[in-house]
DNA sequence: TAAAAACATTTTGTATTCAAAATAAAATAA
DNA sequence: TTATTTTATTTTGAATACAAAATGTTTTTA
């Protein structure tokens, strides 16, 4: 379409920022034995302890179910415990072990390592500049957490949809 | 450590917009029945066809296995071949299918959907500021593909590596 | 109080992603 | 020419991620 050419410089490079943090994160595996999600799972735990399985989720942005499976392997690793709140049984509080604890204080910011050392050795004012883009497309995209369905109904191919489960569609307004 | 607070802003800010195109790449699936990567893939070939397996990882910035896996699915569907060259038999090059150019031409944008969109409405100098500002991340990422060793080995802690397999670590230069 | 709705977490199934190992073919070295 | 190394792709195994459905609990409604 008539997508101008810096939009999709935008696009290519967000794609490229993505990927290496990506990258970053298996890398983190290999310094702390946990990966990225992992680690900031913890972080926001021993901040947040005791924290619901939902906070954590909200915190991290990501899907309850997708947090069940974090905590799952830390919980198997002994670094993190779950505990069913006595005030409402259908809330698990997670807290931290003393190995989690320990583990927490052992890996500083690993999780993000190269990404904040490539930062910190920036200027000041470059930092603002990348920030402010940033802030701005982070804003742009919450305007947009809107029935994508309003937006996008014309020009709809569903043709190919084969072995699809998706009976509707739903927007999960999970996401803040 | 001593992280400035506007590094943790961008850090955030970027796992904010990291989520958002991955929820958005969900999105796209609704839309047309293919998942983000896929339709990146096929836009791709659809350009650059025939196309070696590697070449389009590359272009994708993505690890050739994930590709292969990408490329399974979207042949099951009838959208893409396989085609062994006959120069180089190591060589596998994929092309679209009829069907595929078909699926191309009905899906223009939805990929980046809400993203080009939300990038579009804005003048020309946000959009300036917000480009400089990815680059200037690509650009740190880039000068960064060094090996991690050299720049953390201080204060690396493996001692919670349980179940772990990675017998050394091999950066591995794949991505440019 | 009993039934229905809402909520919190977990389970199930699929896709993406990578690293490492396996295969296979080509290029290089001995 | 044969053996070694390099290159290209695929396989295998594990983690992340989400949607949808299942489970159990609480709150609201009738």
């Amino acid at each position: 379409m008539s997508t101008r050419p810096i939009v999709s410089n935008i696009i290519d490079s967000l794609r490229r920022v993505i990927q290496v943090v990506n990258e970053q994160s298996k890398r983190a595996e290999h310094e702390t034995g946990l990966t990225g999600p992992q680690l900031w799972a913890i972080k926001i735990i021993a901040e947040c302890a005791p924290i619901k399985v939902s906070d954590l989720a909200r915190k991290m942005y990501l899907h309850p179910a997708t947090v069940v499976g974090i905590i799952d392997r830390l919980e198997s690793r002994g670094l993190v415990e779950r505990k069913r709140s006595t005030k409402d049984r259908r809330v698990v509080e997670i807290v931290l072990t003393i190995q989690g604890n320990e583990m927490v204080r052992q890996s500083p910011e690993v999780a993000q390592g190269l990404l904040v050392i490539g930062l910190e050795a920036l200027p000041d004012k470059k930092l603002i500049n990348i920030s402010e883009g940033l802030e701005q497309l982070v804003k742009i995209f919450g305007a947009q957490e809107i029935p994508p369905q309003l937006i996008l109904t014309s020009e709809i191919n569903m043709s190919q949809k084969r072995g699809g489960r998706s009976p509707l569609m739903k927007i999960d307004p999970a996401l803040q």
